[in-house]
DNA sequence: CGTTGCATTGAGTGTTGTCAAGCTCTGTGG
DNA sequence: CCACAGAGCTTGACAACACTCAATGCAACG
């Protein structure tokens, strides 16, 4: 079954969209059959580690983290349901952040030489690896920005928005969805857009107040998307989505 | 000539040394024999361009810039000699950075069609291709950390350690050098780390009263380097590095 | 029922930003 | 040779956004 959905790569560069689906698909028949679980706040990968396998995300959300050694963390992306999880490791010797799970999460897995090989052999594959490490790339643009220029406020409109995105790309949402669940507590929505858990709470507050948005076990409900969506940097991300799956 | 030197790929997967090699040396042979020149604060590229191709950068530095419609403005990186410039446009379709030279530049080009098609036809080619985003993304990783995390001492102190390092990787400045040209204005400096220019003037001030480093006419000296090393975030980038040439 | 993790709020502090002025240096034109 | 303009650097005084510390409430769970 193709679930690739037919504008998934939308915006991108339309000769590239057979390729990409093809090697999409190749991707999955080189998964081993039975996909892992892990419970939320396991780790999928410690720190350290040298991770011998890519994971495609199944369900649940899960994070890569960075931790300093005197308690500061960073989470540096996100990552949801159809996203190739693991890839850089291919390539670098050393897996430096954790990758941990925001909820309770399934993954197929792939061995890492397995995928390499397959690279190799098909050019589909290879293309879909490096669309799949463009796309992060692109993200991570966005995020320097943010964290570099946005206040409190605009990060946290950005965030919320850009992740409705990534669901309603990624076919986990309705294209009008305005409620989602977001398995993040206040503490981890702090350290990935780089402020105290004290302030992100009072920020949420005042959202709430002047009617942005609502907040509540786990559930996010974007009551006015537009104004969320001009407090955000104009970051052209309107195109923000999880990887195709 | 091979201008790769033997360690350049050091504390990356030494199985993929043999590859990453001839992929570069196929991807220099694609170059368009002239060169192309640009002035100082000239753009290789516009914001809104397509951009038909990918530089390799032979003299000077460049920075990708997204600038917002209120006068902010973010670099997102900077690029040396030897780095591939434009990759992630062979992906997208369009361009949402400038790309700004922060000095005279010579850059080789190569069309970007060209490119995808050696990248199908060989699989070298490919794997170096994801090679560089694969370290770009390690780059932009720590960045991310450092924006989240870091306070201005310790951006600062992290972005003239990594940026040495680089250019020692590069092989544009001996292994035990301390001083080198940065050709940026603290403006520019300012944008590159998410801080207002006075205050990274403030910074420099700083550094420069306790004898951690000096500033001037383009170029810094880093007086105490291990010092420094230790001000930076503890982010693992030891090896951080300017593309392979 | 304690305990534990998470959310919430207040009071006070501090790092960083804002505004504004003056400085140095360089190049240019009178 | 001097006057001037412009770009970049430097500094001070003040304001603000975000952080720290601390306490409380509130579920879920053993």
């Amino acid at each position: 079954m193709n679930r690739l959905a037919s504008d998934t790569y939308a915006l991108h560069r339309p000769e590239l969209h057979t390729a990409l689906t093809r090697g999409d698909r190749e991707i999955d028949k080189l998964m081993q059959p039975n996909p892992r679980r892990f419970r939320a706040r396991q780790e999928l990968a410690v720190q350290g580690d040298p991770l011998a396998h890519v994971f495609r995300l199944h369900e649940g959300w899960c994070a890569r983290v960075r931790s300093l050694p005197d308690g500061r963390a960073q989470i540096i992306t996100v990552s949801l349901p159809g996203d190739l999880v693991g890839l850089k490791g291919m390539f670098l010797a050393e897996q430096v952040d954790a990758i941990y799970a925001l909820s309770d999460v399934t993954a197929l897995t792939v061995e890492q030489s397995r995928l390499r090989e397959a690279m190799r052999a098909d050019p589909d594959v290879a293309t879909r690896i490096s669309f799949q490490l463009v796309d992060e790339e692109r993200r991570l643009h966005n995020r320097v920005v943010r964290l570099g220029q946005a206040d409190a406020g605009e990060r946290i409109a950005a965030m919320l928005v850009s992740l409705r995105a990534r669901l309603v790309r990624a076919k986990l949402l309705p294209q009008d969805a305005r409620a989602y669940r977001l398995p993040m507590t206040q503490v981890q929505i702090a350290d990935f857009l780089g402020l105290t858990p004290v302030h992100v709470n009072r920020v949420f507050r005042r959202l709430r107040e002047e009617g942005l948005a609502k907040f509540g076990s786990g559930l996010v409900d974007l009551l006015d998307l537009d104004r969320l969506a001009r407090l955000a940097l104009p970051v052209q991300d309107s195109f923000e989505r999880a990887a195709p799956r």
